[in-house]
RNA sequence: GCCGGGAUGGCGGAACUGGUAGACGCGGCGGACUCAAAAUCCGUUGGUGGAGACACUGUGAGGGUUCGAGUCCCUCUCCCGGCACCA
């Protein structure tokens, strides 16, 4: 009776074994190339959820084919434990964030280990706890005296019953998700990070990143938004006050004929003192959410101020309207409308009847139609007085000449990217190491104060952070001139502790400094692996705080990630699998029913990883079906008898044939997993090898010889993404316990020759038939056996064909 | 609204550099085994026509380039992700 496939079993002794020879712990002493794989590390929901599984595989599989290949593999993994969700079990459960959180941890821990991912545990980091905080609140400190963090103003949503900021998640159509009142958007103090000042490098640098996939860095170059335009002050009349503006189309300046500014602009404000029905329109813009989404899709509305500005070259008087869709935080709060060539301009100007005028034709002088929408591409000047004729950069470089002559404007290169506001008014993350002094301001907590310890045993209630009002933790001394003095309440942005964790795993105990030498060992991550939702902000943020880093000393590197994998999400019915949106698929009853490699199995082979995965419960049978195929399939070779040295000379047609698909195989997906990730097609081809093994019916010495080689190189190939079957089978076949260091499998090129082609024949395009050719056939050869095919003849017939295209081995089109 | 991506059988997907569309798997259908069922094994499976050989047709829609287009170009539709306080 042969032995059955019990995934339990199988697992569990192969985790044991890896527990016990601490197989994933890796140091810095090795002889071998580093490899760093890394995946975003999780938030301790509770659960995991199959977008965790599918990307924990993935980099897993990468990771445990690195080590066959020969790296020093280092796979940590920990966790991003600040966050919102911990509050809103507070809230829900009473139960205190930080326990919630360490409970989810403790459960999550056990749920990865069952899945049998190759981690490092020793290198576990928690970022919630205040030995590794401190070092973030210690960074912080160092950029407040490098001037890289200043306080400003900034919006927020403000949810006026609750008396609180919220989260863009949490304005559900406008309205606060618990009390239900409208939201507005309110100014209050926040703290920023300079990102811009790097805005220039993390721009240049991603065209030296050739690892990253291209959507990533496109979407970065505009997100980081720089352009080149003229900064430039209209006089507004009747006054000694100036309004600025940028533009990066002064080619377009005849054109202006209105100006629009925020609502929060000073000469909004001001128009607004005795004017009831400006107050009433500034009240309005005050109300809605502060999410750019938001902004962006509302009904743009404005109304004119009854002030004018003095138009810079004309002379005339241009009115300046206030309206809802200029946001007082982007740029100088103001811009020049020329509705003739911008979009937005055309359609507000065409909503209030302002005049549109043309001030840019066609360079190949074809008429221009206003009356549909604006003209926005670079022309030549029309109707603009001595530039008329001049182009684009002629009119730019004019203009700007001339306006730096006068001292009323200057080049410059903007950037629509923003510096990072890491202030939030919340409980659950890191306290921001400020201390408020009436005499000394703003005062960073000393170095020998560190860590600001955030107090663990609260009672959130949901109305404002609980810090505010524990004089324990606000009141202390300042650290200047030791008068009393206050606390800052805010917490970090938790992206900010995802900005540097990857640095951390190499030195997680390191308590003198932030980063060891062993950082430098191990960084930058040569593979991350992460969801492409991140692209932008998390991805962008970890590159501003890598340079961070290496500008106070602490690294050598500029990039933390030389290759980028980002999958796509896991959905279930059309949308992100996620905790707040209540659509999660619980892995753990799959991998309580069938095992962990057919969870691991299944996931790889679903989809590939940058595509979307939309969920269904189907597919899990089968792979589970295939693994049992395959534990069946080696005990019956095992069971057929002893093989024969496999003597490669001596084989015939079909032995030759199967070592020939065996040794193409290894190629593939060797292949498949190292450059281009495609599980999905590694798994369908070693099933095909299978299934090739499995119509292999010859017993002979060197028939099982040549099904051994077969049937091992598929235990090594299939070992990175299901290593427990794979380690029971290995053990099976007669090599002990040793798989998890067992080497990737040897191509042996000589096995891939063939003698015999098939070749595709087209006549016109069209498949007509196939012909076999020698290997070393030439296109006389091929087109001579080609027209001897009857159905190639039908199409041919008396006719001479026009047209051969010959590629070599592979097809003849025959066109007539 | 803006930026990025996607769409291929009943379903998940394959086709890597413009060269055989549908690999591999799921599901379906037919059969073997069984008292029966489950499990397993064998065969078959895009659509239409045909006994068959084979032909026509087919990769979200419409157009184009090419000997040849799922792949390249243009226009459009729908879906997904991001938009700075979800992580």
């Amino acid at each position: 009776m042969e032995e059955a496939y019990r995934p339990a079993a199988v697992e569990q002794a192969a985790q044991s074994h890896w527990a016990v020879a601490r197989s994933f712990e890796v140091d810095e002493q090795s002889d071998r190339q580093k490899f760093y794989c890394l995946t975003m590390f999780p938030y301790p929901s509770g659960r995991l959820h199959m977008g965790h599984v599918r990307v924990f595989t993935i980099s897993d599989v990468i990771a445990r084919h690195r080590r066959m290949q020969g790296y020093n593999v280092l796979q940590p993994m920990g966790w991003d434990a600040f966050g919102m969700p911990a509050e809103n079990a507070a809230i829900e459960r009473g139960v205190p964030p930080a326990k919630w959180t360490y409970e989810n941890i403790d459960y999550m821990r056990g749920q990865l280990q069952r899945l049998g991912y190759g981690y490092d545990w020793r290198r576990e980091l928690t970022t919630c706890r205040p030995e590794y905080y401190r070092w973030e609140q210690w960074l912080f400190t160092k950029m407040f005296e490098r001037g890289l963090v200043y306080r400003k103003n900034s919006v927020v949503n403000w949810d006026p019953v609750d008396q609180t900021v919220l989260a863009n998640e949490q304005v559900i159509d406008g309205r606060g998700w618990r009390s239900g009142a409208l939201v507005e958007r309110r100014e209050i103090p926040q703290w920023f990070m300079k990102i811009t000042d790097y805005a220039d490098e993390l721009l240049e640098a991603l065209d030296r990143l050739p690892g990253w996939p291209e959507a990533v860095k496109t979407m970065q170059r505009n997100w980081i938004g720089r352009s080149e335009g003229l900064e430039l002050a209209f006089d507004v009349a009747d006054s000694d006050q100036q309004l600025s503006v940028y533009t990066t189309r002064p080619d377009t300046l005849y054109g202006v004929t209105y100006m629009a500014v925020a609502a929060e602009h000073p000469l909004a404000v001001a128009a607004a003192a005795g004017k009831p029905d400006i107050e009433a329109f500034l009240q309005e813009c005050r109300q809605g959410q502060a999410a750019e989404a938001a902004m962006e899709t509302m009904e743009k509305k404005g109304m004119p101020l009854g002030v004018d500005v003095i138009h810079p070259l004309t002379g005339d008087r241009v009115p300046v309207w206030v309206a809802n869709f200029v946001l007082m935080g982007y740029g100088t709060g103001a811009v020049m409308a020329v509705p003739g060539h911008d979009q937005r301009d055309w359609e507000f100007a065409t909503r209030y009847g302002l005049p549109i005028r043309q001030v840019i034709g066609a360079s190949d002088g074809s008429t221009v139609d206003l009356s549909n929408g604006a003209y926005t591409e670079h022309g030549v000047l029309v109707n603009s007085g001595e530039h008329d004729g001049l182009d684009f950069q002629q009119a730019f470089d004019a203009l700007a000449a001339h306006f730096e002559a006068q001292g009323r404007g200057r080049r410059r290169v903007n950037f629509r990217l923003r510096d990072w506001g890491v202030s939030r008014q919340r409980y659950w993350g890191t306290p921001i190491p400020i201390i408020y002094c009436d005499d000394c301001g703003a005062v960073p907590v000393p170095e020998a104060d560190l860590p600001v310890r955030l107090p663990e045993d609260v009672a959130v209630t949901g109305a404002g952070s609980p810090l505010k009002s524990m004089p324990e933790f606000v009141d202390c001394a300042c650290p200047k001139c030791g008068k009393p003095a206050k606390r800052e309440t805010d917490t970090f942005d938790t992206f900010v502790e995802s900005s540097w964790y990857f640095a951390r795993y190499a030195c997680p105990d390191a308590d003198q400094a932030m980063l060891d030498a062993r950082a430098d060992y191990w960084m930058p991550v040569d593979q991350y692996t992460g969801g492409i939702e991140h692209a932008i902000l998390h991805l962008l943020y970890s590159r501003f705080f890598q340079r961070v880093m290496r500008d106070v000393g602490l690294s050598r590197h500029d990039e933390p990630f030389t290759n980028l994998l980002t999958q796509g999400m896991v959905l279930k019915d059309g949308s992100k699998m996620s905790k707040s949106r209540g659509n999660t698929v619980d892995p753990q009853a799959l991998v309580e029913e069938y095992g962990a490699d057919t969870v691991r199995l299944f996931m790889m082979f679903a989809a590939p990883p940058e595509q979307a995965l939309e969920w269904s419960d189907d597919g899990v049978q089968g792979a589970f079906r295939f693994l049992r195929r395959l534990w069946r399939q080696v005990m019956a070779h095992l069971a057929a008898g002893e093989p024969a040295k496999l003597d490669t000379d001596s084989l015939d047609e079909p032995q030759r044939a199967l070592r020939r698909l065996t040794h193409m195989t290894i190629a593939k997906v060797g292949d498949d997993l190292a450059r281009r990730h495609s599980f999905n097609t590694a798994v369908a081809a070693v099933m095909e090898l299978s299934n090739a093994v499995n119509r292999f019916e010859d017993t002979s010495g060197q028939g099982l010889a040549v099904q051994r080689e077969a049937i091992e190189a598929m235990v090594l190939m299939l070992s990175p993404i299901v290593p427990h079957i794979c380690h029971a089978l290995w053990q099976r076949l007669g090599h002990g316990d040793g798989l998890v260091e067992a080497a990737w499998p040897a191509l042996d090129e000589s096995a891939l020759a063939q003698d015999r082609l098939q070749i595709v024949v087209q006549v016109n395009g069209k498949l007509r038939g196939r012909v076999a050719v020698d290997a070393d056939a030439g296109q006389p050869d091929v087109l001579a056996l080609a027209l001897a095919e009857p159905n190639v003849q039908r199409f041919v017939a008396e006719q001479t064909p026009r047209k051969v295209i010959y590629v070599p081995g592979k097809l003849l089109n025959i066109v007539i």
